[in-house]
RNA sequence: GGGGCGGUAGCUCAGCCGGUUAGAGCAGGGGACUCAUAAUCCCUGGGUCGCGGGUUCGAGUCCCGCCCGCCCUACCA
């Protein structure tokens, strides 16, 4: 049965590079569930882009000496080549500077207010006297009024723990140039999350057993102390507020939570128009059969499972003050949650500023996307936090990658086109044949439910099982000690080889760039597995990079039979064997 | 301070509703083989399941307390 899935990837924030703990905490698991729904003969929409409002980037660009928009512009396009190397299949990866962007936040926005669910309030803040800009809490640190902590940030005592408000700071300065914030009254718009407390709970209630059970006890949690929130601020980089008299005012934008959640609605949206049929997002959204994933994070819960459905309920009118749906319609909810936990680097946090970090892009440019990917399905964040070390990367590299997998592609081939110099035909089987081959053949119910619950590790173990046992046959049948039964050989390098086919079959949505090899190898024509291309659009004269791609290959989440007859020419190496001095390398490149 | 998650062999991690001698991969030790990027295959040593209580015929698996790590804490993307 052919389903709808909308495939939500966090949207990376615009204000640097990505590194290795971003894209496995939502890429990798986002694009290895894609694969393998298409490949099930499932639609998939799989759509993100990259965040560019709020005061993070303004910092950057004052740091820089650059505008908002050249910042914006800049990691933008970093992102998205970054992401296009990694092999992620975006339909489209897009940004939240686009007109179209703003037009579907506003749209969000007014549907929200009129049902009622967005009310003004007047409020303090800070602001910063020589440039005139707002300064978030967080950029506002002193002393603690509790604890006298002099390190205290404008939102919360590092210290004490206490939450605080800005204005009770003892000596309160700027951290962005050291000088005295002026606290003056301002007027904001506030999302009524309170309305949402009941749908929300029932909502969450009818997941359990279906979401993990973190993700899902976590939001339980949150609505025992749902709270108005903020969704406007003053700023002048963001979408403005479409209402009479607030849209003209310069420095009054939606806050960028707000808009960013927003994306996956306006990226389909997108999607949609440049595909030709502007109405096709509709079968994601509003068809009650399709499914929703949201992959990201675990910082990025409480927008997922709380604000985003309750951006959407306030939109369809379904809060406690009631309403009706938009212009667009009523919207559908998320199906699921799937969050990642974190990884850390050699013990320690990331951090750019410390130098503890690998860069997406400085980790391409020494090894390959497959070596990445297939480590960070099997040793990443998946339900606790993981650490990336440099030793481990180098071990499951040449020990799985390159030893059991690549070497067990290498083998079969290597000796079905030295003996034969094609595929060879199987004559009688024994029944240690016929076990391997229905081994391989049955992996792909238990591995496929694997995928389609986001359990990736299981996934690739169980798939990996698969390559022992056919290394293991091989040592077992020993062809190369066999000189004179030519038929026998054949059989068994017929089985190894089929069995090759279905295992790359099987880690095809980990490993998509060597999978693709291996069917040629084996004498695929076409596309097997389709990987995404950036390429530069216009938008009202406005031209930017996309990540989009046509993934509709011969890959199907099945074991197909090889034909015998096909050439085969002796193999070259599919995985890079890395040196163990690399690890020494890197780790001299990571600051104390 | 409050909430959440995690703390299982040297390393990275599995262990669902409590039930026989706690598992896997890698690393270590021993052996076999040579088709293959010296890759593969077989055998093998190794754990007071963070600490302390409790419930139970029986707890890594449930309850309480504590210690450690991480995330969130409502203008933090």
């Amino acid at each position: 049965m052919s389903q709808h899935i909308l495939t939500a990837v966090a949207w990376p924030y615009a204000n640097g590079p990505r590194h290795i703990g971003h894209v496995s905490g939502f890429g990798v698991p986002s694009d290895v569930f894609s694969r393998y729904q298409r490949m099930a003969g499932n639609k998939v929409l799989m759509v993100s882009g990259t965040d560019e409002h709020g005061t993070p980037i303004q910092v950057q660009a004052d740091k820089e000496g650059l505008g908002v928009r050249e910042v914006a512009d800049r990691y933008n396009r970093l992102i998205a080549e970054d992401l296009t190397a990694l092999g992620l299949s975006y339909d489209l990866f897009t940004r939240t500077t686009t007109a179209n962007h703003y037009a579907v936040a506003q749209e969000i926005f007014k549907g929200l207010h009129a049902n009622g669910y967005i009310f003004p309030k007047t409020t303090m803040g800070a602001i910063s006297p020589s440039t005139g800009r707002t300064l978030p809490d967080r950029y506002i640190e002193g002393t603690c009024p509790i604890c006298s902590y002099d390190g205290a940030r404008g939102d919360q005592c590092d210290n004490c723990g206490n939450q605080l408000d800005p204005i009770e700071l003892i000596n309160p300065v700027s951290r962005i140039n050291g000088e005295t914030p002026v606290f003056v009254e301002t007027e904001h718009f506030m999302l009524d999350l309170p309305a949402f407390a009941e749908v929300l709970g029932s909502w969450l209630q009818s997941k359990q057993g279906e979401w993990r059970p973190n993700v899902l006890k976590f939001s339980l949690n949150l609505l025992g102390d749902l709270h108005p929130r903020a969704i406007t601020r003053d700023l002048d980089w963001g979408v403005p507020i479409p209402l009479e008299g607030w849209s003209d005012q310069a420095n009054k934008r939606l806050y960028v939570w707000f808009d960013a959640v927003i994306g996956y609605l306006s990226a389909s949206i997108e999607w949609a128009r440049r595909s030709g049929d502007p109405d096709a997002w509709r079968q994601w959204w509003q068809n009650p059969d399709a499914r929703g994933y949201y992959f990201m994070g675990k910082d990025n819960i409480v927008f997922h499972s709380e604000i985003w459905p309750a951006l959407l309920l306030g939109y369809n009118g379904q809060g406690a003050r009631g309403g009706t749906a938009g212009s667009l319609g009523a919207l559908n909810l998320p199906s699921e949650v799937v969050s990642s936990e974190f990884l850390t680097m050699e013990g320690r946090k990331f951090s750019s500023s410390r130098q503890v970090v690998i860069y997406v892009r400085d980790f391409l440019a020494r090894y390959d996307a497959d070596a990445l990917r297939y480590y960070i399905a099997v040793a990443g964040p998946e339900n606790q936090d993981t650490d990336f070390t440099w030793s481990e990367f180098l071990n499951r590299n040449n020990g799985e990658l390159v030893a059991a997998w690549g070497n067990l592609v290498n083998r079969s081939i290597s000796m079905a086109a030295k003996n034969f110099g094609a595929i060879p035909e199987a004559g009688d089987l024994t029944d240690a044949d016929r076990a391997l081959l229905a081994r391989s053949r049955a992996a792909f119910g238990p591995v496929g439910a694997e995928l389609n619950r986001s359990r990736f590790k299981n996934a690739v173990n169980e798939a990996f099982d698969v390559v022992r046992d056919a290394n293991r046959y091989l040592a077992e049948q020993e062809p190369w000690k066999i000189k004179d039964d030519p038929e026998r050989v054949k059989s068994i390098l017929h089985v190894a080889l089929q069995v090759v086919d279905d295992a790359k079959t099987l880690l095809t949505p980990f490993l998509p760039t060597s999978s693709n090899k291996i069917y040629a190898m084996l004498g695929g024509t076409g596309v097997w597995s389709g990987m995404p291309e950036m390429k530069e659009v216009d938008e009202d004269g406005r031209s930017y990079p996309v990540i989009t791609g046509s993934y509709e290959g011969a890959a199907r989440w099945e074991s197909a039979s090889i034909r015998p007859g096909t050439p085969l020419a002796p193999p070259t190496p599919l995985f890079r064997k890395l040196d163990p001095k690399i690890v020494d390398e890197e780790l001299a490149r990571l600051g104390e």
